[in-house]
DNA sequence: TTGTAAGCGTTATCAA
DNA sequence: TTGATAACGCTTACAA
């Protein structure tokens, strides 16, 4: 269509040089209020952008951010619990002009480390959204002097923003302790190398007595998702010695667990109660519907972008730290008060 | 740490020119072999990556792919089902040496439209994962010189790869007919202003007689979800005329059909047998577990990623046309053969 | 086969 | 307050 605009076409048209107009679109240096408003009227009027690419080649900022969805836990995009908090953080990211990449070990041809790819795309900043300890590149990039925040990881180094474990594990025992009115309860955990299972395992274990509960058993599933809920399920019910509640470390499990009981003629919440931990969108759809802890997803994704941001535009804020978002009790119709 | 490398300082510390350097960087122009293989081996050695702004800017190719994922429909990252076939364009596209970016109507503070923002951002082409017909801008973008592929929509000047809508359909009729051997069914419709719903209804329609099957029902759902299946159901139940089977245009209306059937004490695949489409992956979890459709995602996300960057690298190839990728029959407990 | 040099569209430093 | 001008790191004619 129309041709090129370019900060020289804009700085032609209205009779300046291109370095004051540039000054005008940054907002910086000292340029006349009459001067501004008029360029920045012709600006809009002509709907002229700022070419990135130059922009970036030039000030070595590139608004945006890489993001790290580490696929050797084999957790992809589908895993709707950090797409969803992705997804919000993506939202927030986007409103403050900021662009999401993801981040991989080639381009092109080349392999390449994480480390190295930041590098040759110079993004601003990382998000790690769920990542792997065992990762040698992924902690040499979060050692790097780039700024990183997870929702996942804890590190130091890193910004850490999660739910608060603590609060929501001992919330589930007040519940069955206090509204269940029952002591005697199993506890499925997830594979430790996640940190929050480990956080909520060590949670349960250190306070459940002091609920007045007994565990009978503490089983830890072989992995994270539906099937190893199951399995742990059914490990219980072979065992002979029935819970009266059986507490999930996550909603992917606890809906195996729900499932395998089901099969198993035993009828939620009159023989056994379930409880999870997450909240995922398809706990309220199960039958029964799962009580659960719910997480907060949509400010874990927008505080880790705005404390992302932050670090990105204020390098003196400090680069670690550990932010606790509340949970919340989802009370359905796996448990029933008493 | 090291200072910085450039194809300058590679030349100089290779005693050549850059521009030398260049061309064997991107295998372009006559190079003797011995030179460029000395070459490639010390930007191996040393790590070197070209800066991607730099060749942006010179070059007005960005190796960036724009994605598009309507969030006027509600469908945001959370939804599986796109999130999955998503999942598997980044993987082929990343393969490829390109980069995913998610397109939105605005850059740091200036609002714009979709195809401004690829003018900004300069993508190569763009991926409409989901796409609604009623956004003007959209469509804009489309009619565009841009390259553009989809996995939903179809329009002329856009390449679409979708599911063969009409063998899975036909899959169903025919499996109805001839092992369920059932022929009182409802159909359950997602909202047309999808084209898959509308395609799948329109074979359902003009083809159930020719299998021998009567339709007692065809409901319209208010919306996509899990929520719209349960009203349906719903709907059907209290009709009071129920129906041998019944056939869901998507497994999260499905997933609802069967909650609504189980609340209200019909037994599956009893006293109805439901049918799905897409085969999300809390079909197999539910219980029953849901016979549905598959479609292959990972060939959608594939293929689509392919001819888009097929279409982005070769300009001669045509533009516009459709790819049906075959489906298939998953039988679960839904439904029994008689 | 290799080198030279002119841009690409910005930003930033000075000078005016 | 505004205007030149030199980078930024690369690609690409064109010259050697």
């Amino acid at each position: 269509m129309s041709k090129k605009i370019t900060i020289y076409t804009i700085a032609k048209d209205l009779g300046l040089s291109p370095g004051t107009v540039s000054k005008i679109i940054n907002n910086k240096g000292n340029v006349s209020e009459e001067t501004r408003k008029m360029a920045l009227d012709y600006i809009k009027k002509v709907g002229y952008v700022p070419s990135s690419s130059a922009r970036m080649l030039k000030s070595k900022r590139t608004y945006t951010i890489g993001i790290i969805f580490s696929e050797d836990l084999n957790i992809g995009l589908e895993q709707s619990f950090f797409s969803s908090i992705l997804q919000h953080f993506k939202d927030h990211a986007e409103s403050e002009g900021y662009d999401l990449s993801f981040i991989v070990r080639k381009i092109g041809q080349n392999e390449m480390s994480y480390y190295e790819w930041c590098l040759n795309k110079r993004v601003d900043g990382v998000y790690i959204v769920v990542g792997d300890y065992e990762d040698k590149e992924l902690i040499e990039l979060i050692n790097s002097d780039l700024p990183c925040v997870s929702t996942d990881m804890i590190h130091e180094n890193l910004y850490t923003v999660i739910s608060d474990n603590e609060q929501g594990i001992k919330i589930l025992l007040d519940f069955v302790a206090n509204d269940l009115k029952q002591t005697k309860v199993s506890y499925i955990s997830g594979p430790l190398r996640s940190k929050a299972f480990k956080e909520r395992l060590e949670v349960f274990q250190t306070n459940y007595e002091s609920y007045g509960l007994k565990t009978n058993q503490v089983i830890m599933a072989e992995g994270f998702g539906f099937t190893s809920g199951y399995n742990a399920a059914v490990k219980i019910i072979e065992s002979n010695d029935l819970p009266e509640v059986i507490i999930a470390s996550s909603d992917d499990l606890a809906l195996g667990v729900i499932k395998a009981l089901n099969d198993n003629n035993l009828s939620i919440p009159n023989d056994i109660q379930v409880l999870g931990f997450d909240d995922i969108a398809f706990a309220k759809h199960f039958t029964p519907p799962l009580t659960t802890i719910k997480q907060d997803r949509k400010k874990l994704g927008q505080i880790a972008a705005k404390k992302l941001i932050m670090l990105i535009e204020n390098n003196n804020s400090i680069k670690e730290g550990i932010e606790k978002v509340p949970v919340e009790l989802i009370e359905r119709e796996t448990t029933i008060r008493k």
